[in-house]
This record gives structure tokens, C-alpha cells and sequence, in this order.
DNA sequence: TAGAGCATGTAATAGGTTACATGATTAG
DNA sequence: CTAATCATGTAACCTATTACATGCTCTA
């Protein structure tokens, strides 16, 4: 199985929810799906272009006064049905691949304290992370706790904020390990 | 920053312990790397081209009784140094793309119980994950207990457990989640 | 008038997978 | 003799990123 074009898929469903353009699609990735999920322009509308030539998507030219002219993106019944296959289809895990890990299991070969440095660094910007995606969650719960999408949005961050504390349990656990090492 | 060719830094580390065949290589790749890491011939042999290029590996032809020839790759001065500096560079998080969480965000535009069905199959291939990594973490410990490497190789096995059962627990919560919602 | 935000797209390139092609050696 | 394992590599293809190119409109 060739890795299917999942950006197919993430437009194909930001579409469902209504007509949307290339741009808006981008700034949506940046919002609520930021912290799972990416898009860059130079994807977003090759795809957009192919998806079209497929027939799941029309694009229609929008004139709007006061801001400048742009492309519409609907979802054609074809493109709804193609979503939908999609979005019932189990999702296998994915192949990882973790520079972190990578390093470690070369740590032996690394100067003393300079693992420790890297698992400390990758810890401070998880800890990070997690405290803005905390804020996210709070934020998200004020202004769209009351949505249809809500529960859906919350679930995405909960994982974001159980794997992220995972993580730092784990970074925190291998300094102690890494400092117990050194003091032989 | 253009994303980084790991499999270049991947193969250094591994050259790094001892001058390896592409065929060793994909070996190593598939046994104590293979929770967090992966490579495919398809890549290691033209990455190993381009080392061998700029002069970090240098290739000999091996004639063993008994066993097809082959080509056995060792770091040069270069190539290690190459690696040290790589290994001591600070891992920022990757830019993620989960699949399971975008359908999981979509999870609205779904059939009822369609998300039930597939966070929960997740969930399945998720705790035979964890399952089968604590079979390894036990027969690690075991047989390589006492080598050099082990503490390093362990520490990788500890995040791929902590993180999976991470997932299997929100897993669990989120079908919980989606049963109360269904009731109503 | 300059800068920020809105808006669309292409070209070059990188990184990686799959399928294909080939051949040696050993164990059953 | 045949299947499994050892062994190396290329070609076609796909996915995605970055850099580039362009232009509108509003606000300060």
C-alpha cells in the first residue's frame, strides 16, 4: 500500500464542512488542527487542482467587495461519498520514525552529558507545548464549549495533552537515569 | 530548514559502531530500531552512494567462504566527525500528522458509531503494540542486560511504552466518551 | 506610501517507498 | 531441485516542502 495522499483527505474533509478556498483551508490547518496536523500552500492547491480534475471538487470565482477576488471550493457529491469511504476506513499506525530515540540509542557514542543535554532540551520544548496546548484546551472549552464540533476538537487535544505528558514523564525519568550513569 | 536527510545521520550511527554491509544495515534497522525507526533498501543503498561521495564511508568488497560477496561500508575520520556533530545537536519536535486524530476532528461528519469503530481498532493494534514491545523489553533485558548499549536501548523501548499506553488510555476514554454521547 | 494581511499559484528540489532486476549459497 | 536467506542495486513514482512570482486591498 503507497502512503495515500492524506492532504486529499484533511481538504476533502474541511471541505464537508462548506465552501471554502485555498486560503481559509490553510488558516484552518493553522487553528484547530495545528497541534496534529499541517498543510503548505505549495500542496494545498496542486491538490486542490487535482481534486477538481477528479471531479470532487468545483471551484467557482468569487468576487467580493472591498477584499480581493478568490476561489471557492465545493464539494461535489463524489467528493462527499470519497470523504466519507475515507473516514470510516480503520487507520493503521503509522511507521515512526523518532530523531529523538535515534540519538539515544546512539548515546553511548556521544560525549558524556551531551545526551543529557539533547533529552533535557526535547523535554523543555515539550513542556512547552504541552502548557500552550493546556491554554488551547481552556480557551477552546470557553469559546466553543457549546459547538457540535467541541467534543471532537477536545478529544484531538486530549491526546496531544496525554502523549505530551507522556513524554515529559519519560525525558524526566531518563535524566535521572543518565545522571545515575555518569556517576560511576 | 529543509527537513534533514535522517537516514544519512541514521546510517553514520550505525557504521559508528563497526564497518556494516547495506545488507546489516536493514537487519539492525529491523531488530533493535525497529519500534522507533525504519529504512528500506530502496533508500539505504543510494544513501550510502552519496556518503561514500562526500567521503564519510568507504566501501570494500568482501569474498567470505561460503556466503555471496558483498560490500562492506566503514566511517571515514569525515563520517565521524559528521556524526558527532549531528549527535550533538539539539531534536526539536517534528511537525506532526496524525491520522487517526483527523478523523477523529472530522468524527461529526461521521456515521454514528463509525468513530467508535475506528478509534477502537486503533486501540487494538495499539495494546498489541505495547504487548509485543514488553516481550522485547523482557527478552532484551535478558540476553544484552549487561552490555553497554543495553541502558540506551532500554531507555528507547521505556518511551515506546510510556507512549503507547498513553494512547491506549485515551483510547479507552474516548470510547467512553463517545458512548455518553450516543445515549442522548 | 508602506506594510500587513488577503489571495493564488508554479518550479525546483528533497526525501522516501515500491516494484523490479539480478544473482550466490545453503538447507531440506 | 527448490525454497529461504544472503546480497546489491536501479527506475519509476509519490508526497511534500521551500523558494519564488504575482497582485489586490485596507489601514496607519
Amino acid at each position: 500500500m503507497p502512503t495515500p495522499n492524506r492532504t486529499e483527505y484533511a481538504i476533502l474533509g474541511l471541505l464537508a464542512d462548506g465552501p471554502k478556498s485555498g486560503y481559509d483551508i490553510k488558516r484552518e490547518v493553522e487553528g484547530p488542527l495545528s497541534h496534529f496536523w499541517h498543510e503548505s500552500y505549495g500542496h494545498i492547491y496542486p491538490v486542490l487542482k487535482r481534486l477538481r480534475e477528479h471531479g470532487l471538487v468545483t471551484r467557482r470565482r468569487q468576487s467580493r467587495a472591498g477584499r480581493p477576488d478568490r476561489h471557492q471550493y465545493t464539494l461535489t457529491d463524489d467528493g462527499r461519498a470519497e470523504f466519507a469511504e475515507w473516514l470510516r476506513q480503520p487507520v493503521d499506525r503509522a511507521p515512526i520514525r523518532n530523531e529523538l530515540l535515534l540519538k539515544v540509542y546512539f548515546g553511548r557514542l556521544a560525549a558524556p552529558g551531551e545526551l543529557k543535554r539533547v533529552v533535557a532540551h526535547y523535554c523543555d520544548e515539550q513542556k512547552r507545548a504541552v502548557s500552550l496546548l493546556e491554554g488551547v484546551a481552556r480557551a477552546v472549552a470557553a469559546e466553543h464549549g457549546s459547538t457540535a464540533a467541541y467534543p471532537y476538537w477536545s478529544m484531538t487535544i486530549g491526546l496531544g495533552l496525554k502523549a505530551g505528558r507522556a513524554v515529559i514523564e519519560w525525558a524526566e525519568e531518563t535524566l535521572r537515569r543518565l545522571e545515575t550513569m555518569e556517576e560511576t
